[in-house]
DNA sequence: AGAATAAAAGACCTTTTTGTCTTAAATAGA
DNA sequence: TCTATTTAAGACAAAAAGGTCTTTTATTCT
């Protein structure tokens, strides 16, 4: 559904939230092995997500990428918008270009409430609330170190 | 969502479904100026979805591709499931490997409720609901023709 | 039988996505 | 200041999806 970057992306920030700081900062090798990740290509989504202010980075040695406690109120909705934009969340499930509500096409109402159902939830989902989840062992996400 | 070919195949199918017959079948060429796909590509979704007897076709002159009245007996996710297969309904939403109802996702609950729903809307809405939404003005779906 | 026509099949090209590699820039610490 | 280290940047490669083109095969009609 969601592109490979942002998958990564989502876990490299529910990640980095749970094991980092500004004072402890993750390298690229570690962040890829424990997630599994090839590290060139995660390196270039990490970037991305630092220009976009999602997470933070600092060069040389002691340097690595890092959350802040702002981070937290991130949502997932909010990781995948800088990611892949949020066309998906606006295309007409048959890929119709003339669909709205006005001429709706054959599936368009189904569609919306799973469509809208999910943008809900991944809006209201912030990282701190994903932290939670794993912390009471209601969600769960793998990571190689565990 | 689903990729062009599936979408290519959907309202391809539609099209065929309301516009041809065993003894009216209609050329490639006229299939995909009226929907506006390109003809080589839809020429080989169209050939997918014989083999797969969705459609049917006959070689030579006078032949073409039809839809047989069984065709509308044929879901929406029937059509889905030859192209492109049902992984996305099987599929994390997080794109995690380790995630099921014993290890959820941080979003599996919510996910799951909205991609059953449309599972369901698309395995009970046939080809012939579509015809009879589209005739009786309750959905829309433009082809170049009309 | 021969010619015309239409789908079938498969080689081939293009674009996008994913992934790798090399070089540059920044920074901490000796 | 020099070296080691780490991210930044961008060129490059590989794989997948989308799309085109040519040849083959089947069929109809004369």
């Amino acid at each position: 559904m969601f592109s490979r970057s942002t998958e990564y992306a989502l876990r490299a920030v529910v990640y980095l939230a749970k094991n980092s700081s500004e004072e402890e900062r993750l390298g690229i090798k570690t962040i890829a092995r424990n997630l599994g990740f090839p590290e060139s290509y995660l390196g270039k989504v990490l970037q991305h997500l630092v220009r976009k202010k999602i997470i933070f980075s600092s060069k040389g040695p002691t340097g690595g990428f890092y959350a802040i406690p702002e981070t937290m109120e991130i949502s997932l909705l909010d990781i995948i918008d800088a990611n892949e934009g949020l066309s998906f969340f606006k295309r007409c499930g048959l890929g119709l270009v003339e669909c709205d509500d006005e001429k709706p096409c054959p599936i368009h109402d189904e569609y919306h409430v799973f469509r809208d159902g999910l943008y809900k939830s991944l809006s209201e989902k912030k990282v701190k609330d994903v932290l939670d989840d794993l912390e009471s062992g209601i969600a769960f996400i793998s990571f190689n170190n565990e």
